[in-house]
DNA sequence: AACCCGGGGGA
DNA sequence: TCCCCAGGGTT
């Protein structure tokens, strides 16, 4: 189909239907890439409220170079995919300290920023200086794929370059930035993945998918989601003194999920195991574990993610003051309870220490 | 190229 | 229950 007719049809029913979403009142490039990393794999609904949090919290880009890490992190709490949050922090850095605070302006040098890749770098170069990029997104690559009948698998090497040469070739020669963002709010709202709303489409008597009733079979992705399940032993340590709790909390590693976040004593297993089994399989000082008062157990928390199913059991452990500097605690924490809810934690923790702790 | 990373909401 | 979301980094 002709180009200008897919552009003009995109761009007047993007003119009559579009949404109202704060990040389009802007063309700061700072605000735009907030919403950028937040929306990744995060539906709108969902991120406005972290957009909104964020803007006010961090106002400029040289604000959120400066905070720290974990309120960058508290502040993502919930949001998921925690390296966007750490990746966000180090750009913000970057920009701030080796780039005199200018934000990049071109595609290729908003590139050389953490977290921000070719999706990323597309949208904020198309938003806010209006160059001539193409988007393509997982809206692009089902309209497109629909639209013009392409069945290579959208998750292949191959089908990036062919969706993304197809999504070049089209880009009209003014109002790119009208667009971009109108092709993919027309994936979003009228091309949906289930359903979409082929009676009332502007393309409708363009479009190859609807002329042969594919709908449903574009765009192909050929995925293959290994679920992983995982069982997680939680170990609370605690102590009381003073009329104070103080509970042990660890900070985890990059390598796993929740990087960065807090969480306690984790013991995996390769299966959900009573207390006296799981005593019996790690490795404590007994020591140590005589002078402790072994305390409730919490019900089996499920937790489902999209590539992991966790279960998860809690443990209370009740530990003497003066045991919180043994060497076994080396790489935790004893934190009062008052301070627990400023650390950034996954939603499962914080769910049990919201419904179950006390 | 394969694998990893969360949480929520709609159907 | 299944699917998908304004993807990117690491190996």
């Amino acid at each position: 189909m002709d180009k200008h007719l897919f552009a003009n049809s995109i761009l007047n029913w993007y003119a009559k239907n579009k949404r109202d979403l704060p990040w389009r009142h802007t063309k700061d490039p700072y605000k735009i890439w907030l919403s950028e990393i937040i929306l990744q794999q995060t539906r709108v609904k969902q991120g406005l409220p972290y957009y909104q949090k964020f803007v006010e919290t961090y106002p400029l880009v040289q604000d959120l170079a400066s905070a720290d890490e974990q309120n960058v992190l508290r502040l993502w709490q919930g949001l998921g995919y925690y390296s966007r949050a750490r990746n966000l922090h180090t750009a913000a850095k970057f920009v701030h300290h080796e780039r005199g605070g200018v934000f990049p302006e071109s595609y290729q040098e908003l590139l050389k920023m953490k977290g921000v890749g070719d999706y990323t770098a597309s949208a904020i170069a198309s938003f806010a200086y209006n160059e001539k990029v193409a988007v393509v997104d997982g809206n692009v690559f089902r309209v497109l794929a629909r639209v013009f009948g392409i069945d290579t698998d959208i998750a292949s090497h191959k089908g990036a370059k062919e969706f993304g040469a197809l999504a070049k070739s089209l880009l009209p020669d003014e109002h790119t930035d009208a667009y971009n963002q109108g092709i993919m709010e027309f994936g979003a709202l009228q091309c949906t993945p289930q359903k979409p709303d082929c009676m009332y489409c502007p393309l409708q008597t363009h479009c190859v998918a609807y002329a042969q009733g594919k709908q449903k079979e574009l765009p192909v992705k050929i995925k293959k989601i290994k679920v992983k399940h995982r069982y997680f032993h939680y170990l609370l340590f605690f102590y009381k003194n003073n009329g104070q709790t103080f509970v042990a909390m660890k900070q985890r590693g990059s390598q796993d999920i929740w990087g960065g976040l807090y969480d306690f004593w984790l013991e995996e297993q390769p299966k959900l195991l009573s207390a006296i089994d799981l005593l019996d399989v790690i490795n404590l000082p007994q020591a140590q574990l005589k002078k402790m008062v072994i305390g409730k157990e919490s019900v089996i928390y499920k937790h489902i993610l999209t590539h992991q199913r966790i279960q998860a059991k809690f443990h209370h452990i009740e530990v003497k003051p003066a045991q919180k500097d043994l060497p076994m605690f080396d790489k935790l924490r004893f934190y009062e309870v008052n301070e627990v809810a400023a650390l950034p934690k996954p939603v499962l923790i914080d769910n049990y220490l919201n419904k179950d702790f006390f």
